[in-house]
RNA sequence: GCGGAUGUGGCGGAAUUGGCAGACGCACUAGACUUAGGAUCUAGCGCCUUCGGUGUGCAGGUUCGACUCCUGUCAUCCGCACCA
């Protein structure tokens, strides 16, 4: 026998692979079709990461899988190659991003053939490319055609330092994540999306999808739908009215006070009724000096003024109530001003007891002078003449339709999610395809231009002003507008991180086309993803968006499905053998490549599979990788013991049905760690049992290979069959052969196991007391007392119950 | 604060509808083979002193029987966070 040399094994049979294109989709392939997704990486200098390996082999797993099952697979990768570490890398070395990428690229696509994965390779697609770029582009002038696109003044993170508008994540507790500087707030006009109007589709779509429970919830959370009613509040004295939006309507006789927000338009508008505005003015720049960091973390305090000169009047029972502003009320929610009701809501309270105003109960059964009393259950209206005695689910209704019935209000549906803000001030991404003309004002590139590509710069520095090193190439900012041809200048912001990863999935379908995003046919026939993996950080940002997206395209009638994903799973963090998260700076960073290097590939992918829960955080563990290791050796060694056999043979029938169903069921349900825990058992059996035959051994090696497809094919060909592994089909296993005729049962007395009896399966339970008794231990436990009662589970358990 | 998840040996983790807790792997111990062992093979391995008891974060409950179901409680992790 040959020694396990998985260099030259691993080598030989990723280039066997490669030259037969083996896992290249075919288009309109008559077989079912299978695509499977895995987030393509962002491929940064310092190369592919263990977390890639987990993220990928899972999907790898069921790919191959798959293809023995007699599909058509789809399973492509690329590269998500806009961002921010190349960009700061070309500013500090002056190379032109261009440049880098291509070899950070490089240096992924060799480490992941290196792991042996069955990408198609052929459908590699690369943000960055003007032939990507131009189709993300296109859908961008989609959106801007259709009203979803638009620009407007927000407050942007700046460093001072650094000259540079900071992305949310480069900016974490209100400090610059390179130079570590304050962050302050810069207002700036910039593009939104609105996914806001896509709130309802994109909630609805989640009942349509087959996500994990958590994914789905954190996706709920996000989009943030709350429904009430927008009241409104009459100004005292003039013909204007406070619009509040509130989720409790069944408190309006509790309001005790009014919030705006320091940016609510009628502190502007009332400006020469106010007679404190002074104070009021003083108030409004603390709110703007404050980032958002700290308004939101850190004002756990409450603080306000109150608009002393102007009141509104209560629409149910008339009375003057006082506005205050308060940065506890954010503009972008509702209408930017609520109605306040102390006794009902626990930062109304806060609040009130703060500033003492008083508070009044409207909902019996707490002590509202103690604490808000916010038990929407049990609490009963009080105080409230319309609706006194009723609880707060019939107050609600009815104070609803009271307000909508008397034109004082009407029912709104709120949501929590915020527009998108859909731009960078940076060299290194999509241009927006946009330009600005003094008469026609904003116009969109013509398809037949795009893509507006990105031009040669000098510096790669964002300006002094905020704005990107685009601004500075006169040549390509100045312009003429496509509608009237006077002078005109193109929008120099860039798209976001998350613009190129919204698609990129519809890319592979056809990932060469240059009519078309992805031509019509390929669509049709791929569909959709039918399983995505990736990580749980991506739930919120990258799967709603890409949704969005692709829910749009649908409505525009580009796309097959409204829903891009039919099924999406997420793996667990690995850790450091520290249990921390792996960091440069903690020096517990695994590089899968010294993994290949000292075990294999195969090896690498076993330990990862093997790890533990696949949807949970993992340490790694040099000693794990080992044990796998062995596990491959010793199926090595099976070569040892090999017998003829075309036929499961009589001793190993149930073993083999056993666990080519464990392991066909637990790869489908991300349950690697104990699909590979059966083969080893088997493995620990058959060296038990001394030998196992041909047909026994490549079953197996079928059952490996996904995991391992190297060492299986390799072993497959040494027993000397014909073709290749890869060629055969799934095994099948014979449901009733998955249990042994003879079974071992336990005998309980009084729930403990004091005994246990071989007998047939089927037998019954007259047979197992006959067979129980012969045992002088159960015997002796049953003697001398009277037996209470009996339970017999057929296959399972005895249970005697004795006094 | 709100929402969600998870608590099982020295460690990672297994346990169909409630039915032998600790599969599988690691570590550890002893032995074999060896000039050697960070190789391989064999055996052992939750805890407590042997008989026997006891044991799945903690306290109760339901049941012939509970890691599994119910009530309460503690801890850890994740997400959201003044969202009206």
């Amino acid at each position: 026998m040959k020694s396990y040399n998985y260099k030259t094994i691993e080598e030989k049979w990723q280039k066997i692979w490669e030259e037969k294109e083996i896992f290249k989709a075919v288009d309109f392939s008559d077989k079912p079709k299978f695509y499977g997704l895995v987030e393509f990486p962002y491929p940064s200098g310092v190369g592919l990461h263990v977390g890639h390996v987990r993220a990928y082999t899972s999907l790898e797993v069921i790919s191959r899988k798959r293809r023995l099952e007699g599909y058509n697979v789809l399973f492509p990768i690329g590269w998500d190659a806009f961002g921010l570490p190349t960009e700061n890398y070309a500013i500090q070395t002056g190379r032109h991003p261009r440049l880098v990428t291509d070899e950070n690229i490089k240096v992924f696509t060799q480490q992941l053939k290196e792991i042996g994965y069955s990408f198609d390779w052929d459908r590699t697609v690369d943000t960055t490319d003007p032939n990507y770029y131009k189709w993300t582009q296109w859908i961008f002038l989609k959106l801007f055609e259709n009203d979803l696109a638009f620009k407007n003044k927000t407050y942007v993170n700046f460093c001072n330092d650094c000259k540079v508008v900071l992305a949310n994540e480069e900016s974490q507790d209100g400090v610059c994540d390179r130079c570590g500087s304050e962050v302050v707030q810069m207002e700036k006009d910039v593009w939104f999306l609105k996914i806001r109007e896509y709130a309802e589709k994109l909630l609805e779509g989640l009942d349509t999808v087959d996500f994990p429970q958590r994914i789905k919830l954190e996706q709920e959370n996000w989009i943030g739908k709350s429904t009430g009613a927008e009241v409104d509040f009459e100004i005292n004295g003039v013909d204007d009215k406070l619009t509040v939006f509130t989720t409790r309507p069944d408190t309006l006789y509790g309001v005790t006070f009014m919030v705006v927000a320091p940016e609510h338009p009628l502190i502007e508008k009332y400006n020469d009724k106010i007679e404190n505005t002074d104070e009021i003015k003083l108030y409004q720049e603390q709110a703007r000096k404050k980032t958002e960091f700290e308004r939101v973390q850190l004002a756990k305090d409450k603080s306000g003024v109150e608009i002393k000169g102007i009141k509104v009047k209560n629409p149910l029972n008339g009375e003057l109530v006082p506005i205050w502003v308060a940065d506890y009320v954010m503009m972008g929610y509702g209408t930017g001003a609520i109605m306040a009701v102390p006794g009902h809501d626990t930062r109304d309270w806060e609040f009130a007891r703060k500033f003492d105003i008083p508070i009044v109960e409207v909902i019996g059964g707490g002590n509202v002078e103690e604490e808000a009393f916010t038990d929407i259950e049990k609490g009963i209206l009080v105080n409230s003449d319309l609706i006194n005695g009723l609880n707060v689910q019939d107050a609600k209704t009815k104070i609803m339709d009271h307000l909508e019935s008397s034109g004082l209000g009407k029912r709104t549906v709120n949501y929590k999610m915020k527009d998108w803000a859909f731009n960078r001030q940076r060299y290194w991404g999509e241009p927006i395809p946009i330009i600005h003309c003094s008469k026609c004002g904003m116009v969109g590139v013509p398809e037949d231009e795009l893509p507006v590509m990105l031009p040669e710069v000098d510096n790669y520095k964002p300006t002094e002003t905020g704005e990107s090193p685009l601004a500075l190439i006169e040549d390509w900012v100045n312009t003429t507008c496509p509608k009237c041809g006077g002078e005109a200048k193109r929008e120099t912001d860039t798209m976001p991180q998350w613009a190129g990863s919204s698609w990129y999935f519809l890319r592979y379908m056809d990932a060469r086309n240059d009519k078309r995003f992805a031509g019509e046919d390929k669509l049709d026939y791929w569909q959709q993803v039918d399983w995505y993996n990736g990580g749980m950080e991506h739930v919120t940002r990258h799967l709603i968006y890409s949704r969005f997206w692709h829910r749009f395209l649908y409505d525009l009638g580009y796309v097959p499905t409204p829903e891009p994903y039919a099924k999406r799973s997420a793996q667990g963090l690995i850790l450091g053998a520290d249990g921390e998260k792996m960091s440069k700076s903690r020096g517990n960073v695994i590089n899968p490549r010294d993994i290949i290097g000292e075990y294999g590939a195969d090896t690498l992918r076993t330990y990862i599979m093997f790890i533990g829960d696949y949807e949970k955080p993992a340490p790694w563990s040099d000693n794990g990788v080992k044990g796998c290791k062995r596990f491959l050796d010793r199926l090595w060694k099976l070569q040892e013991i090999l017998e003829d056999g075309d036929n499961y043979s009589k001793e190993n029938e149930v073993l083999m049905n056993k666990t080519i169903k464990k392991v066909t069921e637990d790869y489908e349900n991300l349950k690697f760690n104990t699909a590979i825990a059966a083969m080893m058992s088997m493995i620990n059996e058959i060296n038990a049992k001394g030998s196992i035959n041909k047909r026994e051994f490549s079953d197996l090696l079928l059952l490996l290979n996904p995991v391992a497809p190297h060492i299986t094919e390799e072993l497959w060909q040494l027993a000397g069959n014909e073709g290749m592994l890869h060629e055969r089909s799934w095994p099948e296993f014979d449901e009733s052969k998955t249990v042994e005729d003879i079974i071992e049962m336990a005998v309980q007395i009084n729930g403990k196991v004091r005994g246990k009896i071989m007998l047939p399966l089927k037998s019954t339970q007259q047979e197992a007391n006959k067979i129980a008794m012969e045992d002088d231990v159960i015997k002796s436990y049953v003697e001398g007392k009277s037996i209470v009662k009996e339970i017999f589970v057929p296959g399972r358990i005895y249970n005697i119950v004795v006094k």
